[in-house]
DNA sequence: CGATGACTTGACTGAGTTCAAAAGCTGTGG
DNA sequence: CCACAGCTTTTGAACTCAGTCAAGTCATCG
Protein backbone atom coordinates (compact mmCIF):
# COMPACT_ATOMS: atom_id res chain seq x y z
CA UNK A 1 0.00 0.00 0.00
CA UNK A 2 3.01 2.04 0.58
CA UNK A 3 3.60 2.19 -3.55
CA UNK A 4 0.38 2.69 -4.56
CA UNK A 5 0.23 6.16 -1.92
CA UNK A 6 3.34 7.08 -3.45
CA UNK A 7 1.83 6.95 -6.92
CA UNK A 8 -0.49 9.32 -6.07
CA UNK A 9 1.58 11.71 -5.22
CA UNK A 10 3.41 11.04 -8.22
CA UNK A 11 4.19 14.17 -9.84
CA UNK A 12 3.26 12.95 -13.75
CA UNK A 13 -0.15 10.91 -12.02
CA UNK A 14 -2.80 13.79 -14.34
CA UNK A 15 -0.97 12.34 -17.35
CA UNK A 16 0.63 9.06 -17.53
CA UNK A 17 -1.17 5.79 -18.84
CA UNK A 18 -1.62 4.63 -15.57
CA UNK A 19 -4.21 7.06 -14.22
CA UNK A 20 -6.87 5.33 -17.06
CA UNK A 21 -6.10 2.07 -15.33
CA UNK A 22 -8.30 -0.18 -13.15
CA UNK A 23 -7.45 0.26 -9.36
CA UNK A 24 -6.17 -3.78 -9.22
CA UNK A 25 -3.88 -3.05 -12.30
CA UNK A 26 -2.75 0.06 -11.05
CA UNK A 27 -1.88 -1.89 -7.83
CA UNK A 28 0.60 -4.63 -10.00
CA UNK A 29 2.12 -1.92 -11.72
CA UNK A 30 3.15 -0.12 -8.66
CA UNK A 31 4.64 -3.02 -7.56
CA UNK A 32 7.02 -3.64 -10.17
CA UNK A 33 7.99 -0.21 -10.53
CA UNK A 34 11.28 1.03 -9.30
CA UNK A 35 12.09 5.12 -9.54
CA UNK A 36 16.01 5.32 -11.48
CA UNK A 37 17.84 8.53 -12.57
CA UNK A 38 19.29 8.08 -15.75
CA UNK A 39 21.76 10.24 -17.44
CA UNK A 40 21.89 12.09 -20.74
CA UNK A 41 22.90 10.07 -23.47
CA UNK A 42 21.84 6.67 -21.91
CA UNK A 43 20.47 4.36 -24.57
CA UNK A 44 16.87 2.84 -23.01
CA UNK A 45 16.08 0.59 -25.75
CA UNK A 46 17.33 -0.50 -29.15
CA UNK A 47 21.04 -0.19 -30.28
CA UNK A 48 23.74 -2.31 -30.40
CA UNK A 49 23.70 -3.39 -26.72
CA UNK A 50 19.80 -4.73 -27.40
CA UNK A 51 18.87 -2.48 -24.15
CA UNK A 52 14.82 -2.77 -22.96
CA UNK A 53 13.36 -0.69 -20.76
CA UNK A 54 10.16 -0.48 -19.90
CA UNK A 55 9.51 2.94 -18.16
CA UNK A 56 7.39 6.00 -17.18
CA UNK A 57 9.30 9.51 -17.81
CA UNK A 58 8.62 11.49 -14.48
CA UNK A 59 10.99 14.12 -15.97
CA UNK A 60 13.53 14.20 -18.48
CA UNK A 61 13.11 14.34 -22.56
CA UNK A 62 13.82 10.53 -24.38
CA UNK A 63 14.64 11.15 -28.19
CA UNK A 64 14.02 8.09 -30.62
CA UNK A 65 16.75 8.01 -33.13
CA UNK A 66 16.92 6.31 -36.23
CA UNK A 67 20.61 5.73 -37.32
CA UNK A 68 20.93 5.51 -40.61
CA UNK A 69 23.68 3.36 -42.63
CA UNK A 70 25.71 6.37 -43.92
CA UNK A 71 25.92 7.85 -40.18
CA UNK A 72 23.54 10.53 -40.20
CA UNK A 73 20.94 10.35 -37.02
CA UNK A 74 17.20 10.95 -37.99
CA UNK A 75 15.13 11.99 -34.55
CA UNK A 76 11.71 10.74 -35.42
CA UNK A 77 10.04 11.31 -31.80
CA UNK A 78 10.23 13.42 -28.70
CA UNK A 79 8.88 11.58 -25.23
CA UNK A 80 8.18 13.80 -22.13
CA UNK A 81 7.27 13.92 -18.95
CA UNK A 82 4.31 11.61 -18.28
CA UNK A 83 4.37 9.34 -21.41
CA UNK A 84 5.52 5.83 -21.39
CA UNK A 85 8.49 4.72 -23.17
CA UNK A 86 9.42 1.03 -24.59
CA UNK A 87 8.85 -0.88 -27.01
CA UNK A 88 6.74 -4.43 -26.65
CA UNK A 89 6.60 -7.28 -28.58
CA UNK A 90 10.27 -7.09 -30.39
CA UNK A 91 14.07 -7.92 -29.72
CA UNK A 92 15.63 -5.59 -31.97
CA UNK A 93 13.80 -1.95 -32.66
CA UNK A 94 14.71 -0.58 -35.43
CA UNK A 95 15.40 2.28 -33.61
CA UNK A 96 16.88 3.89 -30.38
CA UNK A 97 15.81 5.22 -27.30
CA UNK A 98 18.43 7.42 -25.52
CA UNK A 99 17.76 10.59 -22.79
CA UNK A 100 17.78 13.63 -24.45
CA UNK A 101 18.48 15.26 -20.75
CA UNK A 102 19.23 13.26 -17.70
CA UNK A 103 16.06 11.42 -16.79
CA UNK A 104 14.10 10.59 -14.28
CA UNK A 105 11.87 7.42 -14.54
CA UNK A 106 9.65 5.00 -13.09
CA UNK A 107 10.94 1.68 -14.41
CA UNK A 108 9.19 -1.49 -15.00
CA UNK A 109 11.11 -4.79 -15.81
CA UNK A 110 10.77 -5.60 -19.11
CA UNK A 111 9.47 -9.04 -18.87
CA UNK A 112 7.06 -8.39 -16.32
CA UNK A 113 5.38 -5.87 -18.06
CA UNK A 114 5.24 -7.47 -20.98
CA UNK A 115 3.38 -10.54 -18.82
CA UNK A 116 0.71 -7.70 -17.02
CA UNK A 117 -0.26 -6.75 -20.24
CA UNK A 118 -1.27 -10.70 -20.88
CA UNK A 119 -3.36 -11.05 -17.76
CA UNK A 120 -4.10 -7.24 -17.30
CA UNK A 121 -6.84 -6.46 -20.55
CA UNK A 122 -7.01 -2.87 -19.24
CA UNK A 123 -3.08 -2.28 -19.61
CA UNK A 124 -2.71 -3.54 -22.56
CA UNK A 125 -5.83 -1.55 -23.88
CA UNK A 126 -4.47 1.09 -22.76
CA UNK A 127 -1.62 0.68 -23.79
CA UNK A 128 -2.85 -0.17 -27.24
CA UNK A 129 -4.95 3.33 -27.49
CA UNK A 130 -1.52 5.36 -26.63
CA UNK A 131 -0.03 3.04 -29.69
CA UNK A 132 -3.02 4.53 -31.72
CA UNK A 133 -2.54 8.17 -30.94
CA UNK A 134 1.62 7.83 -30.77
CA UNK A 135 1.08 6.66 -34.57
CA UNK A 136 -1.84 9.60 -35.70
CA UNK A 137 0.96 12.13 -34.06
CA UNK A 138 3.97 10.60 -35.59
CA UNK A 139 1.71 10.56 -38.80
CA UNK A 140 0.91 14.61 -38.25
CA UNK A 141 4.69 15.39 -37.99
CA UNK A 142 5.68 13.70 -40.50
CA UNK A 143 3.35 15.98 -43.69
CA UNK A 144 5.15 19.05 -40.90
CA UNK A 145 8.68 17.71 -42.05
CA UNK A 146 7.28 16.97 -45.47
CA UNK A 147 5.79 20.59 -46.76
CA UNK A 148 7.11 23.07 -44.22
CA UNK A 149 9.70 25.45 -44.59
CA UNK A 150 12.61 25.99 -42.48
CA UNK A 151 10.96 28.60 -39.85
CA UNK A 152 7.68 26.59 -39.88
CA UNK A 153 9.65 23.71 -38.55
CA UNK A 154 11.26 25.27 -36.10
CA UNK A 155 8.80 27.27 -34.76
CA UNK A 156 6.55 24.27 -34.91
CA UNK A 157 9.22 21.94 -33.01
CA UNK A 158 9.31 25.09 -30.13
CA UNK A 159 6.01 25.30 -29.63
CA UNK A 160 5.67 21.46 -29.45
CA UNK A 161 8.30 21.72 -26.82
CA UNK A 162 6.74 24.44 -25.04
CA UNK A 163 3.53 23.15 -24.28
CA UNK A 164 4.73 20.02 -23.52
CA UNK A 165 6.99 20.70 -21.18
CA UNK A 166 3.75 23.12 -19.44
CA UNK A 167 2.01 19.76 -19.53
CA UNK A 168 -0.63 20.90 -21.69
CA UNK A 169 -1.90 18.77 -24.45
CA UNK A 170 0.34 19.90 -26.78
CA UNK A 171 -2.30 19.44 -30.38
CA UNK A 172 0.10 21.21 -32.69
CA UNK A 173 -2.56 20.03 -35.45
CA UNK A 174 -4.81 22.37 -36.72
CA UNK A 175 -8.21 20.73 -36.37
CA UNK A 176 -7.68 19.92 -32.58
CA UNK A 177 -6.19 23.24 -31.84
CA UNK A 178 -9.42 24.72 -33.34
CA UNK A 179 -11.58 22.11 -31.70
CA UNK A 180 -10.56 22.96 -28.12
CA UNK A 181 -11.33 25.70 -26.90
CA UNK A 182 -8.40 27.10 -26.29
CA UNK A 183 -7.05 26.93 -22.73
CA UNK A 184 -4.79 29.26 -20.95
CA UNK A 185 -3.33 31.48 -23.68
CA UNK A 186 0.21 31.92 -21.93
CA UNK A 187 2.34 35.21 -23.59
CA UNK A 188 5.43 34.66 -22.26
CA UNK A 189 6.99 31.44 -21.10
CA UNK A 190 10.84 30.16 -20.41
CA UNK A 191 12.22 26.96 -20.20
CA UNK A 192 15.47 24.79 -21.36
CA UNK A 193 15.74 23.53 -24.40
CA UNK A 194 15.86 20.19 -24.03
CA UNK A 195 18.01 19.50 -27.57
CA UNK A 196 21.23 20.67 -28.64
CA UNK A 197 20.88 22.64 -32.24
CA UNK A 198 22.27 19.87 -33.48
CA UNK A 199 19.29 17.13 -32.54
CA UNK A 200 16.45 19.88 -33.16
CA UNK A 201 18.46 19.98 -37.04
CA UNK A 202 17.79 16.17 -36.85
CA UNK A 203 14.36 16.71 -35.68
CA UNK A 204 13.35 18.36 -38.61
CA UNK A 205 15.14 17.18 -41.49
CA UNK A 206 17.82 20.73 -41.73
CA UNK A 207 20.97 21.25 -40.92
CA UNK A 208 22.23 23.12 -37.63
CA UNK A 209 23.58 26.02 -39.95
CA UNK A 210 19.99 26.43 -40.90
CA UNK A 211 18.46 25.95 -37.02
CA UNK A 212 20.85 28.22 -36.09
CA UNK A 213 19.65 30.66 -38.70
CA UNK A 214 15.96 30.69 -38.16
CA UNK A 215 16.31 30.98 -34.30
CA UNK A 216 18.29 34.31 -35.19
CA UNK A 217 15.35 35.16 -37.37
CA UNK A 218 12.76 34.72 -34.87
CA UNK A 219 15.08 36.38 -32.25
CA UNK A 220 14.85 39.07 -34.28
CA UNK A 221 11.09 39.42 -34.97
CA UNK A 222 11.59 39.57 -31.02
CA UNK A 223 9.58 36.47 -30.82
CA UNK A 224 11.64 34.47 -29.16
CA UNK A 225 15.22 35.08 -26.84
CA UNK A 226 17.83 32.86 -26.20
CA UNK A 227 19.48 32.82 -22.70
CA UNK A 228 22.76 30.67 -21.85
CA UNK A 229 22.80 27.11 -21.38
CA UNK A 230 20.15 26.07 -23.83
CA UNK A 231 17.73 28.55 -22.06
CA UNK A 232 14.48 30.14 -23.73
CA UNK A 233 11.93 32.49 -23.50
CA UNK A 234 9.58 32.64 -25.67
CA UNK A 235 8.62 36.37 -25.92
CA UNK A 236 5.44 36.23 -27.97
CA UNK A 237 3.68 32.80 -28.24
CA UNK A 238 0.96 34.04 -30.27
CA UNK A 239 3.36 34.74 -32.82
CA UNK A 240 5.22 31.96 -33.07
CA UNK A 241 2.24 30.25 -33.83
CA UNK A 242 1.86 32.06 -36.76
CA UNK A 243 5.01 30.92 -37.45
CA UNK A 244 4.20 27.67 -36.90
CA UNK A 245 1.76 27.51 -40.09
CA UNK A 246 3.28 29.83 -42.06
CA UNK A 247 1.58 32.82 -40.98
CA UNK A 248 4.09 35.97 -41.69
CA UNK A 249 2.02 38.88 -39.88
CA UNK A 250 -1.72 38.67 -38.28
CA UNK B 1 -18.76 -22.91 -41.38
CA UNK B 2 -19.50 -22.30 -45.41
CA UNK B 3 -17.87 -18.59 -44.62
CA UNK B 4 -14.70 -19.77 -42.48
CA UNK B 5 -14.40 -21.93 -45.91
CA UNK B 6 -14.17 -18.97 -48.42
CA UNK B 7 -11.69 -17.67 -46.22
CA UNK B 8 -9.57 -20.89 -46.57
CA UNK B 9 -9.49 -19.52 -50.13
CA UNK B 10 -8.84 -15.85 -49.46
CA UNK B 11 -6.34 -14.32 -51.98
CA UNK B 12 -4.32 -12.39 -48.81
CA UNK B 13 -4.81 -15.10 -46.37
CA UNK B 14 -0.90 -15.65 -45.73
CA UNK B 15 -0.22 -11.90 -44.99
CA UNK B 16 -3.80 -10.73 -43.18
CA UNK B 17 -4.05 -9.95 -39.54
CA UNK B 18 -7.00 -13.36 -39.98
CA UNK B 19 -3.91 -15.80 -40.19
CA UNK B 20 -2.56 -14.77 -36.40
CA UNK B 21 -5.60 -15.68 -34.76
CA UNK B 22 -7.30 -18.82 -32.76
CA UNK B 23 -9.74 -20.43 -34.87
CA UNK B 24 -12.91 -19.33 -32.38
CA UNK B 25 -12.13 -15.56 -33.08
CA UNK B 26 -11.34 -16.27 -36.98
CA UNK B 27 -14.87 -18.02 -37.05
CA UNK B 28 -16.68 -14.66 -35.05
CA UNK B 29 -15.18 -12.69 -37.57
CA UNK B 30 -15.65 -14.49 -40.62
CA UNK B 31 -19.68 -14.31 -39.25
CA UNK B 32 -19.64 -10.62 -39.48
CA UNK B 33 -17.79 -10.26 -42.62
CA UNK B 34 -19.23 -9.14 -46.03
CA UNK B 35 -17.27 -8.43 -49.27
CA UNK B 36 -17.08 -5.37 -51.02
CA UNK B 37 -16.02 -3.12 -54.18
CA UNK B 38 -15.43 -0.23 -52.95
CA UNK B 39 -14.56 2.66 -56.51
CA UNK B 40 -11.41 4.83 -56.27
CA UNK B 41 -11.58 8.44 -54.71
CA UNK B 42 -14.38 6.83 -52.23
CA UNK B 43 -13.32 8.00 -48.08
CA UNK B 44 -12.91 4.73 -46.06
CA UNK B 45 -12.62 6.75 -42.42
CA UNK B 46 -12.62 10.52 -41.85
CA UNK B 47 -13.76 13.20 -43.55
CA UNK B 48 -16.26 15.56 -43.23
CA UNK B 49 -19.50 12.59 -43.40
CA UNK B 50 -17.63 10.71 -40.46
CA UNK B 51 -17.35 7.90 -42.31
CA UNK B 52 -15.53 4.56 -40.55
CA UNK B 53 -14.94 1.63 -41.85
CA UNK B 54 -13.34 -1.32 -40.89
CA UNK B 55 -11.81 -3.74 -43.24
CA UNK B 56 -8.86 -5.88 -44.75
CA UNK B 57 -7.89 -5.00 -48.25
CA UNK B 58 -7.98 -8.25 -50.48
CA UNK B 59 -7.31 -6.43 -53.64
CA UNK B 60 -5.92 -2.26 -54.55
CA UNK B 61 -4.31 0.12 -52.13
CA UNK B 62 -5.61 2.66 -49.77
CA UNK B 63 -4.35 6.21 -49.35
CA UNK B 64 -3.47 8.11 -45.60
CA UNK B 65 -4.29 11.31 -47.02
CA UNK B 66 -3.57 14.17 -44.17
CA UNK B 67 -5.54 17.91 -45.36
CA UNK B 68 -3.67 20.34 -44.69
CA UNK B 69 -5.43 24.09 -43.93
CA UNK B 70 -4.02 25.23 -47.25
CA UNK B 71 -5.86 22.74 -49.23
CA UNK B 72 -2.75 20.54 -49.86
CA UNK B 73 -2.85 17.34 -49.40
CA UNK B 74 0.04 14.80 -47.90
CA UNK B 75 -0.22 11.41 -48.20
CA UNK B 76 1.23 9.60 -44.90
CA UNK B 77 0.60 6.05 -45.96
CA UNK B 78 -0.01 3.39 -48.04
CA UNK B 79 -2.10 0.35 -47.24
CA UNK B 80 -1.68 -2.87 -49.51
CA UNK B 81 -3.85 -5.86 -49.75
CA UNK B 82 -3.99 -8.45 -46.69
CA UNK B 83 -3.42 -5.07 -44.51
CA UNK B 84 -6.07 -3.32 -42.06
CA UNK B 85 -8.05 -0.23 -42.58
CA UNK B 86 -9.78 1.49 -39.62
CA UNK B 87 -9.30 3.63 -36.73
CA UNK B 88 -10.59 2.04 -33.60
CA UNK B 89 -11.60 4.18 -30.52
CA UNK B 90 -11.68 7.19 -32.12
CA UNK B 91 -14.50 9.46 -33.89
CA UNK B 92 -12.86 12.23 -36.15
CA UNK B 93 -10.04 10.40 -37.22
CA UNK B 94 -7.69 13.24 -37.66
CA UNK B 95 -6.56 11.55 -41.41
CA UNK B 96 -8.51 10.64 -44.32
CA UNK B 97 -8.60 7.02 -45.91
CA UNK B 98 -8.94 7.04 -49.24
CA UNK B 99 -9.64 4.61 -52.07
CA UNK B 100 -6.25 4.98 -54.52
CA UNK B 101 -7.33 2.44 -56.58
CA UNK B 102 -10.61 0.52 -56.92
CA UNK B 103 -10.78 -1.98 -54.41
CA UNK B 104 -12.09 -5.06 -53.61
CA UNK B 105 -12.48 -5.24 -49.50
CA UNK B 106 -13.98 -7.74 -46.53
CA UNK B 107 -15.38 -5.66 -44.15
CA UNK B 108 -16.61 -5.74 -40.48
CA UNK B 109 -19.65 -3.47 -39.11
CA UNK B 110 -17.62 -1.15 -37.48
CA UNK B 111 -19.38 -1.16 -33.95
CA UNK B 112 -19.22 -5.11 -34.16
CA UNK B 113 -15.42 -5.39 -34.87
CA UNK B 114 -14.71 -2.86 -32.16
CA UNK B 115 -17.02 -5.34 -29.53
CA UNK B 116 -15.19 -8.26 -30.92
CA UNK B 117 -11.66 -6.74 -29.97
CA UNK B 118 -13.29 -6.65 -26.42
CA UNK B 119 -14.33 -10.06 -25.72
CA UNK B 120 -11.21 -11.31 -28.06
CA UNK B 121 -7.55 -10.40 -26.89
CA UNK B 122 -6.18 -12.41 -29.13
CA UNK B 123 -7.93 -9.92 -31.66
CA UNK B 124 -7.10 -7.33 -29.75
CA UNK B 125 -3.30 -8.09 -29.07
CA UNK B 126 -2.81 -8.78 -32.86
CA UNK B 127 -4.12 -5.66 -33.98
CA UNK B 128 -1.85 -3.53 -30.96
CA UNK B 129 1.21 -5.48 -32.68
CA UNK B 130 0.41 -4.48 -36.08
CA UNK B 131 0.00 -1.14 -34.81
CA UNK B 132 3.02 -1.39 -32.97
CA UNK B 133 4.65 -2.06 -36.50
CA UNK B 134 2.75 0.28 -38.29
CA UNK B 135 4.24 2.85 -35.75
CA UNK B 136 8.14 1.51 -36.70
CA UNK B 137 7.28 1.59 -40.44
CA UNK B 138 5.91 5.45 -40.13
CA UNK B 139 8.83 6.55 -38.59
CA UNK B 140 11.36 4.80 -40.92
CA UNK B 141 8.96 6.69 -43.68
CA UNK B 142 9.27 9.82 -42.35
CA UNK B 143 13.43 9.71 -41.89
CA UNK B 144 13.28 8.89 -45.69
CA UNK B 145 11.07 12.52 -46.36
CA UNK B 146 13.49 14.32 -44.08
CA UNK B 147 16.99 13.61 -45.37
CA UNK B 148 16.37 12.22 -48.54
CA UNK B 149 16.90 13.62 -52.72
CA UNK B 150 14.22 13.30 -54.92
CA UNK B 151 15.58 10.91 -56.67
CA UNK B 152 16.06 8.45 -53.83
CA UNK B 153 12.89 9.20 -52.28
CA UNK B 154 11.12 8.25 -55.61
CA UNK B 155 13.19 5.17 -56.33
CA UNK B 156 12.33 4.26 -52.46
CA UNK B 157 8.43 4.78 -53.10
CA UNK B 158 9.09 2.44 -56.42
CA UNK B 159 10.58 -0.05 -54.14
CA UNK B 160 7.94 -0.23 -51.67
CA UNK B 161 5.06 -0.32 -54.27
CA UNK B 162 6.90 -3.04 -56.52
CA UNK B 163 7.55 -5.42 -53.42
CA UNK B 164 4.12 -4.79 -52.07
CA UNK B 165 2.39 -5.67 -54.83
CA UNK B 166 4.08 -8.52 -55.39
CA UNK B 167 3.11 -9.58 -52.00
CA UNK B 168 7.08 -10.24 -50.40
CA UNK B 169 7.88 -8.96 -46.74
CA UNK B 170 8.30 -5.44 -47.78
CA UNK B 171 10.82 -3.42 -45.53
CA UNK B 172 12.69 -0.37 -46.90
CA UNK B 173 14.42 -0.35 -43.82
CA UNK B 174 18.09 -1.49 -43.89
CA UNK B 175 18.13 -3.41 -40.77
CA UNK B 176 15.33 -5.85 -41.49
CA UNK B 177 16.57 -6.28 -45.36
CA UNK B 178 20.03 -7.41 -43.94
CA UNK B 179 18.55 -9.86 -41.39
CA UNK B 180 15.89 -11.17 -43.81
CA UNK B 181 17.61 -13.82 -46.42
CA UNK B 182 17.08 -11.83 -49.61
CA UNK B 183 14.33 -13.98 -51.12
CA UNK B 184 14.09 -14.40 -54.80
CA UNK B 185 16.20 -11.94 -56.24
CA UNK B 186 13.59 -10.50 -59.15
CA UNK B 187 15.40 -8.51 -61.29
CA UNK B 188 12.50 -7.40 -63.56
CA UNK B 189 9.17 -6.91 -62.95
CA UNK B 190 5.95 -5.02 -64.33
CA UNK B 191 3.12 -4.02 -62.81
CA UNK B 192 0.42 -0.58 -62.55
CA UNK B 193 1.49 1.63 -60.27
CA UNK B 194 -1.41 2.53 -58.07
CA UNK B 195 -0.80 6.40 -57.52
CA UNK B 196 -0.84 9.52 -59.73
CA UNK B 197 2.07 11.71 -60.17
CA UNK B 198 0.75 14.27 -57.88
CA UNK B 199 0.03 11.57 -55.25
CA UNK B 200 3.24 10.43 -55.78
CA UNK B 201 4.47 13.45 -54.79
CA UNK B 202 1.95 14.39 -52.43
CA UNK B 203 3.57 11.01 -50.51
CA UNK B 204 7.08 12.28 -50.52
CA UNK B 205 6.97 15.50 -49.91
CA UNK B 206 8.00 16.96 -53.95
CA UNK B 207 5.93 18.85 -56.76
CA UNK B 208 4.58 16.60 -59.02
CA UNK B 209 6.79 17.95 -62.18
CA UNK B 210 9.86 17.00 -59.75
CA UNK B 211 8.71 13.34 -60.01
CA UNK B 212 8.16 13.70 -63.42
CA UNK B 213 11.53 14.83 -63.85
CA UNK B 214 12.96 11.65 -61.63
CA UNK B 215 10.98 9.44 -63.78
CA UNK B 216 12.64 10.54 -66.63
CA UNK B 217 16.01 10.11 -65.11
CA UNK B 218 15.52 6.82 -63.60
CA UNK B 219 14.16 5.98 -67.42
CA UNK B 220 16.80 7.76 -69.13
CA UNK B 221 19.25 5.33 -66.82
CA UNK B 222 17.37 2.52 -67.91
CA UNK B 223 16.00 1.08 -64.46
CA UNK B 224 12.24 1.62 -65.27
CA UNK B 225 10.60 1.61 -68.35
CA UNK B 226 6.59 3.44 -67.99
CA UNK B 227 4.27 1.99 -70.61
CA UNK B 228 0.48 3.80 -71.05
CA UNK B 229 -1.86 4.05 -68.31
CA UNK B 230 0.27 4.00 -65.19
CA UNK B 231 1.99 1.02 -66.60
CA UNK B 232 5.48 0.97 -65.12
CA UNK B 233 8.43 -2.50 -65.60
CA UNK B 234 11.43 -2.15 -63.21
CA UNK B 235 14.39 -3.22 -65.75
CA UNK B 236 16.63 -2.89 -62.92
CA UNK B 237 15.31 -3.64 -59.57
CA UNK B 238 19.12 -3.79 -58.21
CA UNK B 239 19.89 -0.18 -59.28
CA UNK B 240 16.53 0.78 -58.36
CA UNK B 241 17.12 -0.33 -54.80
CA UNK B 242 20.84 1.61 -55.31
CA UNK B 243 19.12 4.78 -56.01
CA UNK B 244 17.08 4.10 -53.25
CA UNK B 245 19.54 4.29 -50.70
CA UNK B 246 21.03 6.64 -52.67
CA UNK B 247 23.89 5.06 -54.74
CA UNK B 248 24.71 6.04 -57.89
CA UNK B 249 27.04 3.12 -58.83
CA UNK B 250 27.77 0.03 -57.55
C1' DC C 1 -12.24 15.11 -83.62
C1' DG C 2 -11.87 18.27 -80.28
C1' DA C 3 -12.00 18.61 -75.20
C1' DT C 4 -10.45 17.45 -70.87
C1' DG C 5 -7.27 15.98 -67.72
C1' DA C 6 -2.60 13.75 -66.79
C1' DC C 7 1.99 14.00 -67.78
C1' DT C 8 6.38 16.09 -69.70
C1' DT C 9 9.77 19.56 -70.60
C1' DG C 10 12.08 24.13 -70.27
C1' DA C 11 13.94 28.35 -68.05
C1' DC C 12 14.43 30.85 -63.97
C1' DT C 13 14.41 31.57 -58.99
C1' DG C 14 15.23 30.89 -54.29
C1' DA C 15 15.43 28.37 -49.85
C1' DG C 16 18.49 25.59 -47.74
C1' DT C 17 23.04 23.23 -48.00
C1' DT C 18 27.90 23.30 -47.91
C1' DC C 19 32.32 24.84 -46.68
C1' DA C 20 34.86 27.91 -43.86
C1' DA C 21 35.87 30.88 -40.23
C1' DA C 22 34.85 33.40 -36.12
C1' DA C 23 32.65 33.94 -31.65
C1' DG C 24 30.67 32.04 -27.12
C1' DC C 25 30.48 28.77 -23.32
C1' DT C 26 32.36 25.42 -19.89
C1' DG C 27 35.49 23.32 -17.54
C1' DT C 28 40.55 22.47 -16.11
C1' DG C 29 44.87 23.54 -14.30
C1' DG C 30 48.44 26.63 -13.31
C1' DC D 1 41.85 34.72 -11.51
C1' DC D 2 43.36 34.04 -16.09
C1' DA D 3 44.70 31.06 -20.00
C1' DC D 4 43.83 27.47 -22.66
C1' DA D 5 41.43 23.43 -24.89
C1' DG D 6 37.34 21.49 -26.56
C1' DC D 7 32.90 22.11 -27.29
C1' DT D 8 28.57 24.36 -29.38
C1' DT D 9 26.71 28.10 -31.77
C1' DT D 10 26.77 31.95 -34.92
C1' DT D 11 27.77 34.22 -39.21
C1' DG D 12 29.39 34.65 -44.08
C1' DA D 13 29.61 33.50 -49.04
C1' DA D 14 29.08 30.40 -52.92
C1' DC D 15 26.54 26.76 -54.75
C1' DT D 16 22.75 23.47 -55.83
C1' DC D 17 18.66 21.01 -55.77
C1' DA D 18 14.04 21.34 -55.99
C1' DG D 19 10.20 24.73 -56.56
C1' DT D 20 7.70 27.82 -59.57
C1' DC D 21 5.68 29.45 -63.70
C1' DA D 22 4.69 28.53 -68.34
C1' DA D 23 4.36 25.89 -72.57
C1' DG D 24 3.86 21.93 -74.73
C1' DT D 25 2.64 16.78 -75.52
C1' DC D 26 0.04 12.71 -74.76
C1' DA D 27 -3.90 9.85 -73.57
C1' DT D 28 -8.82 8.95 -73.00
C1' DC D 29 -13.56 9.75 -73.82
C1' DG D 30 -17.70 11.77 -75.17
Amino acid sequence: MTLRIRCQHCAVRSVAPCSALTAGTADELARMVHRRRISAGQVLYGGPNKAKTFAIIIDGVVKLVNVQPDGSNQIVGLQFPGEFVGRPFVEGAPLVAEAATDLEVCAFSGGAFEALMQSRSDLERTMFKRTLDDLDAARQWMSMIARKTAEERVANLLVLIATKLRGEPADVGVEAAAAAPAAAPVAELEFNLPLSRTEIAECLGLRLETVSRQFAALKAEGIIATGRRRGLKVTDMAGLTNRAQGLMFA
